[in-house]
DNA sequence: AGCACGCCGACT
DNA sequence: GTCGGCGTGCTC
């Protein structure tokens, strides 16, 4: 009897054994229609074989489909995802049929001459249609407008049969790159990285590489160059450019069609359904050679993928949280191995884990140093608060208050960077001290004064700002306590009462249109202060700005998060990379209450590597990433006691296992969302253990309750 | 994920 | 006496 494994979009740990009937022939990648209890799904086949029998009962395949088989390589990557994450295959295929899900995109109807027919009665309208149409097939609407005459006419000989409507399916395809377009002039070092991650391609074997610039060293345009001599030699490559976040895809893709004079296909929760459609089609037919996208597109079938753009590596939106657990980055590594492709990993701040690996020698590590123009790295400078401590509720120290007068004395702009979004992140009451929290929730309800609320940004939770405290009744004595943005801009707006000023963040720029408008503003010298929060703390280039205070240096060092020092350095290096960047020299003011850290000491130096050798040395010390591996089992439930004895039994259940230990069981960080509780273990190993099989073995001994929810996080990022 | 089977409260 | 609540378990 012939047997296949089917993955299924369900839950299941594993793919399901299905009976393949004698008229059926299925290989491994095909799509099938599969019976489960009552319901018909749909399956993809990994593996086919034949079997003298069975222990179990099978049911048969009840069809193949039509769709397209999905690549060999494909199903590996969605396989080792799987085993990887420790997640569902099923559901990780089901990521990767995304595309086809979506309805089609509408036939062209086109009308043309039904053959040896003419029309009854002869009107000039008439003779004007049939002359414009000749034997060719047209729009309707097109048809009448060469004719110049009105659709009624067409109606009129499409009825009487003249005339008949043909549909055109339309054709998923994309125009062909064209690598001689545009070229770019390079500098030495762009030459040499583009040319090494060409030949890295030419060899057909995994090739990593990190693409390592100072931001404004053109990674880019380097990146592209190699892109462009891989689709000379080989003109069906495919090639997938990943960014962390959509907003920045436009961009992008504006520059590649500029580049090759065709655009790129586009991947990514914006892109409508039956344009997504189209993308997975042309991909999996091999009809398309570029796709720029959002992480989710790693999962697309590519039919020849020979290289992988990771830009702005280091952005933690890379990690993806909700539904599957999967870090992009690593997993776009992943993929490039299992399709014996190149990937570049390209960053002004590449993660540890990555600086780490080059330094191993099993990245290439492609430097770029030159700058364009002649532009510098901004001046940074530290701002001892316990020395020169701002005001009472005020945020802004006096160095800093200087510099900016300086700056807008001579016309030119200062960036505040603060990050946090709102007026205050804490609401208390000065009778009782209750803090404000969202309902069901441990989170702080944060005051928004432009829209007179209370928000708590981890649910949406909102209400107006009350007059009475919730808890003990006192009238008027709910304080706002420490900075947001907005306050920040109050109190830049009180001490320069002309400057024009502005916030941005995620609250005054909710979409890409309005942060789009607010840059260009910025850019074009209509603000002389913007208040932002890390929104805008990227990718833009503001010739004026000259001046970036960071108000509160020290928020990314605390709160016991691995990489909360990492974090700040590439997000002060990021803000601080906009100051001064045309002609200008730049300067940024850091304003902190332990200017003796090293990273806030490395940071003022300039020197990225004293901050990774202090850091790397720390995380070495303590086995952590880069040299050990983390993973978290996250529980959550409604039910307090389920979740406590799930967390007993897990704590119970551990596995003996060297080099290795348990953390926990302990409250999450936010230990109530939505009126769950959720409880944490933390798994630290050494880098040779096999932590997903330990924690597979581990997960094989406990009964989780349907009433209590875990769910696995293999190298976590956020703490939360 | 659906869907069925299974034991305890208000109703034709 | 039943109809139905959703807790638990299974689906190749």
């Amino acid at each position: 009897m012939k047997v296949a494994s089917v993955l299924i979009p369900l839950p299941v740990p594993e793919a399901f054994d299905y009976e393949v009937p004698g008229p059926i022939e299925v290989v491994r990648g095909d799509q099938v229609a599969v019976p489960l209890g009552p319901r018909l799904l749909r399956g993809v086949v990994t593996e086919v074989r034949e079997t003298t029998g069975s222990n179990r009962r099978l049911k048969a395949i009840e069809a193949a489909l039509d769709d397209p088989p999905l690549p060999d390589r494909t199903v590996d990557f969605i396989e080792w995802a799987a085993r990887w994450t420790l997640s569902a295959p099923g559901e990780m295929a089901q990521t990767a049929l995304k595309g086809l899900r979506n309805p089609a995109p509408r036939p062209e109807r086109r009308v043309r001459r039904v053959e040896g027919r003419s029309p009854a009665r002869s009107t000039p309208a008439r003779e004007a249609v049939l002359a414009a149409l000749g034997d060719r097939s047209t729009p309707g609407p097109q048809l009448a407008r060469a004719a110049g005459v009105s659709s009624g006419v067409i109606k009129g000989l499409i009825d009487e049969g003249v005339l008949e409507v043909v549909e055109i399916a339309a054709v998923a395809a994309f125009d062909p790159p064209r690598p001689d377009h545009a070229r770019a002039d390079l500098n030495p070092d762009q030459a040499a990285a583009a040319t090494a991650i060409a030949d890295g391609a030419a060899t057909k074997a995994f090739s990593p590489f990190l693409l390592d610039g100072v931001t404004g060293s053109g990674k880019t345009e380097a990146y592209l160059e190699a892109v462009a001599r891989l689709l000379a030699a080989e003109p069906d490559a495919q090639i997938l450019i990943l960014l962390p976040e959509i907003a920045l895809t436009q961009a992008l893709i504006e520059r590649i069609a500029a580049r090759f004079g065709a655009t790129p296909a586009e991947w990514h929760s914006g892109v409508a359904p039956p344009a997504r459609r189209k993308v997975w089609e042309a991909v999996i037919a091999g009809r398309c050679n570029l796709v720029v996208g959002a992480r989710s597109a790693l999962f697309l079938p590519f039919a020849n993928l020979r290289l992988v753009v990771v830009d702005e590596e280091h952005d933690a939106s890379f990690k993806q949280e909700d539904g599957l657990v999967y870090h992009g980055r690593d997993l776009a590594v992943a993929r490039a191995r299992i399709e014996g492709a190149t990937v570049v990993l390209a960053s002004a701040t590449p993660s540890l884990e990555t600086l780490w690996n080059a330094h191993q020698g099993r990245y290439g590590w492609l430097k770029l140093k030159a700058r364009h123009g002649a532009a510098v790295l901004p001046d940074i400078a530290l701002i001892d608060l316990r020395q020169t401590p701002p005001e009472r509720d005020q945020w802004l120290s006096a160095p800093l208050r200087e510099a900016m007068a300086r700056t807008l004395e001579r016309r030119e702009q200062v960036l505040l960077f603060l990050n946090r979004r709102g007026y205050a992140p804490v609401v208390l009451c000065r009778a009782c001290g209750h803090r404000l929290t969202a309902p069901d929730t441990d989170s702080w309800l944060v005051e928004h004064r432009y829209t007179g609320r209370l928000v708590c940004h981890l649910t949406g939770f909102s209400m107006p700002r009350p007059k009475a405290c919730p808890h003990c009744g006192a009238e008027d004595s709910l304080v706002p306590v420490g900075p947001g943005v907005e306050r920040v801009e109050e109190e830049a707006k009180s001490l320069f009462p002309h400057a024009r000023t502005a916030v941005f963040s995620s609250d005054t720029a909710p979409d890409g249109r309005s942060a789009r408008a607010l840059i260009e503003a910025m850019a074009a010298g209509e603000i002389d202060i913007l208040v932002a929060t890390q929104a805008a703390a990227k990718g833009h280039n503001f010739p004026g700005l000259t001046l970036v205070g960071v108000v509160d240096a020290d928020l990314g060092l605390r709160g016991g998060d691995l990489r909360a020092a990492e974090r700040t350095f590439q997000l002060l290096t990021q803000a601080t990379g906009r100051a001064g960047r045309a002609d200008r020299p730049g300067r940024a003011l850091l304003q902190t209450w332990t200017p003796e850290h090293p990273v806030l000491q490395a940071l003022a130096a300039g020197d990225r590597d004293a901050f990774v050798e202090a850091e790397m040395a720390e995380r070495e010390l303590a086995s952590l990433p880069p040299f050990g591996r983390l993973a978290a089992l996250i529980l959550s439930s409604e039910n307090p006691d389920a979740l406590e004895k799930t967390a007993r039994a897990l704590a119970e259940a551990i596995p003996n296992a060297e080099r290795l230990e348990v953390y926990g069981p302990a409250d999450a960080p936010l230990a109530l969302v939505r009126g769950r509780r959720r409880k944490r273990l933390l798994v630290r190993a050494d880098r040779d253990v096999d932590l997903q099989g330990f924690l597979r073995a581990w997960l094989a001994r406990v009964k989780v309750p349907g009433s209590v929810r875990l769910s696995v996080d293999v190298d976590p990022y956020s703490f939360l």
